[in-house]
DNA sequence: AGTTATTGAG
DNA sequence: CTCAATA
């Protein structure tokens, strides 16, 4: 660990072999995850439908020609016996993929998720390590090697990523053992080479590409869309310019490239092209926001709105409780009818909101919360659309964004409390579904019918904050005997059974109990007490900007902000009524009650990593 | 500096 | 459709 691999200090920034890295895809995950919920299925042909679509199928399905992403009645006259399994909860899904990731995170701390069925683990610490303390020879290639091995590179990449592919051999088969995944692996010494190889072997096998296959893979790969980063508006822009190939993308001069997509996106590309990839792997933590939309043909009311937004606040309030963070902001988004632009023609307005409307009110349950929020969301709606005038909207979305870590401490009892008394209020709203849809491994054809019932969809809590295990110094063989006790019984236990959608769930996957505040012992009442009172003072402190600027555009003016004309430090150490009453009253445009003070900036510019110390310590 | 729009990936 | 990263 003393070694430094400091690449912002290479010139060769992104062509440099010095990383190794490992890009997992798991093969036809949702038809994986349901024939391990349903061995039987196993030897059938199995399609996994999502609305009238085959959104994937197993490898037994492939053999007479199903494809994913198949209209489903064409799957089934291609293959009569395809048997089709619902996959519009996602749920088991995220619990596997969760489970994947925290697997993979013994090898590396870093470990970034892309979607529910791909990591890319970046596991250079492993192979130095394993470098030094092994000092058997051989040094051979587990799998696939792609493309040419004659000529070699003296940069010592070469024993990097044979162990690196015996490292992705391991994770590979830990994978199949304690999770009952199979997957597909791909080695290289970037990001883009690791996920583009990753898919010349499959199912179920890996590759290892070296320097000298660089070329190799990327000319054959069939057109410029093929290069991640590259979707079909950049790839239009590139057909205008004449560019279809890889090849041509690698010949064109600079500048034409730059007169058509900018400096750095010129940049980025002509790299690509030749398989140059500084992208670093960033370990995916929880989502920078949390929100649902829906589609539809046609709104015009404005009650036909407002029951839409409460509908997916509804369910948005579950998402939160599960998430376990406090948002900062919401945001709606809408989409106008607009039948000369396909594409989403949408628009979206925000404003800031309290934190104590997420902070359980001690005997009074928070009963308003959700009128308070629902009012906000309609205030922003107006901000978009005059019902003065006639309207046609085709999708609403609400989304919470700017999140804060509840402050005390994770296994504590108020913040068990916390979700538990939250998960009642949002139960005793109205009884709620959980239900997703999601258009996964195929390019969005077309929703062509209506009503396309809102996804739910969120990024997995398999975040680096979590930290599972610090992982200390694993050597190989650390991971090559791998550390088998986990999972089986643990897996076997919370099996993904029939959860019923109805059903709601906690990410902790622990029972939501009654909590009479009464019956609790006086020394926890009075930890509650006390951390309710503590609370808002914190996390207004941490999440609430003052936003007083009343020319930027159409921000704030409304809606609940921590009052920007009193001293957040005074703010702060009022007792939560007074707080309340003082951001109502200022939200209620009463501003002259209020004391001018000076109003610092509490918000740190980047929200990155939100660790509560950084912020505190940021604020200065 | 903070919001909003666009793009891309799954 | 959800979410991140940019512009």
């Amino acid at each position: 660990m003393e070694d430094d691999f400091d690449h912002t200090l290479d010139s060769n920034y992104g062509s440099s072999h010095d990383k190794v890295i490992v890009h997992l895809d798991a093969d036809c995950f949702y038809a994986q995850v349901e024939m391990l919920k349903n061995p039987e299925l196993r030897t059938l042909p199995l399609g996994v439908q999502q609305k009238n679509l085959l959104v994937t199928c197993n490898y037994v399905a492939r053999q007479c020609g199903v494809k994913k992403c198949m209209l489903v009645s064409d799957a089934k006259r291609l293959c009569p016996s395809l048997i089709l399994v619902k996959g519009e909860d996602l749920y088991d899904y995220r619990q596997m993929s969760t489970k994947m990731t925290l697997l993979l995170q013994k090898f590396s701390p870093l470990v970034e998720k892309l979607g529910l069925d791909e990591n890319f683990v970046d596991v250079t610490q492993l192979v130095a390590e394993t470098l030094k303390s092994d000092f058997a020879g051989g040094r051979n290639v587990e799998g696939h090697v792609y493309g040419d091995t004659t000529s070699m590179c003296d940069c010592g990449c070469y024993e990097r990523l044979c162990v690196g592919s015996q490292i992705a051999s391991e994770m590979r088969k830990q994978l199949k053992e304690e999770l009952g995944v199979t997957c597909c692996a791909g080695v290289a010494y970037n990001k883009l080479l690791a996920k583009l190889v990753c898919s010349t072997h499959k199912p179920n096998q890996q590759t290892t590409l070296f320097p000298a296959g660089v070329s190799a893979l990327m000319l054959n790969l069939n057109n410029v869309r093929s290069l991640p980063g590259i979707g079909h508006r950049t790839s239009e822009i590139l057909q205008s310019l004449g560019i279809s190939s890889i090849e041509q993308l690698q010949n064109i001069n600079l500048e034409p490239l730059e007169q058509a997509l900018g400096r750095t996106m010129a940049e980025r590309l002509k790299k690509l092209s030749v398989g140059a990839d500084d992208m670093v792997v960033k370990p995916s933590g929880k989502p920078q926001s949390i929100g649902l939309e829906d589609g539809f043909r046609k709104i015009t009311l404005e009650s036909e709105v407002k029951d839409k937004c409460e509908v997916l606040l509804q369910r948005l309030m579950i998402l939160l409780v599960e998430d376990g963070r406090i948002p900062g902001a919401i945001r709606v988004t809408v989409r106008k009818y607009d039948n000369s632009s396909r594409y989403s023609h949408r628009e979206s307005r925000q404003c800031n909101i309290p934190s104590s409307l997420f902070l359980p009110k001690v005997g009074t349950l928070p009963s308003n919360a959700h009128d308070k929020l629902l009012t906000s969301i309609m205030k922003l709606f107006h901000k978009i659309i005059d019902i003065s005038k006639p309207f046609h909207l085709t999708l609403l979305g609400v989304a919470f964004t700017k999140f804060h870590e509840r402050n005390t401490g994770k296994g504590s009892i108020t913040s068990f409390l916390v979700k538990d008394i939250s998960v009642q209020s949002v139960m005793n709203f109205q009884n709620i579904s959980l239900h997703g849809v999601e258009a996964m491994e195929c390019s969005s054809s077309k929703n062509a019918g209506k009503q396309s019932g809102s996804t739910l969809n969120y990024a997995d809590k398999s975040g680096s904050e979590s930290e599972p295990e610090p992982s200390p110094k694993k050597t190989r063989a650390d991971f090559c005997r791998g550390s088998r006790k986990r999972s089986l019984t643990e897996s076997d236990k919370d099996s993904p059974n029939k959860h019923r959608s109805s059903e709601l769930r906690l990410s902790t996957g622990e029972p939501i109990n009654e909590v009479d505040f009464s019956k609790l012992s006086d020394g926890i009442q009075e930890e509650l007490m006390e951390s309710c009172m503590s609370l808002p003072s914190l996390t207004d402190k941490l999440g609430i900007s003052d936003n007083s600027s009343p020319n930027t555009s159409m921000s704030s003016e409304d809606n609940f902000q921590c009052p920007s004309n009193v001293d957040p430090t005074v703010f702060r150490e009022l007792p939560q009524e007074l707080q309340l009453e003082l951001m109502e009253s200022w939200q209620t445009k009463d501003r002259e009650t209020l004391k001018v003070a000076n109003s610092s900036k509490c918000l740190p510019g980047k929200p990155k990593q939100n660790s509560i110390l950084k912020y505190v310590i940021s604020k200065k």
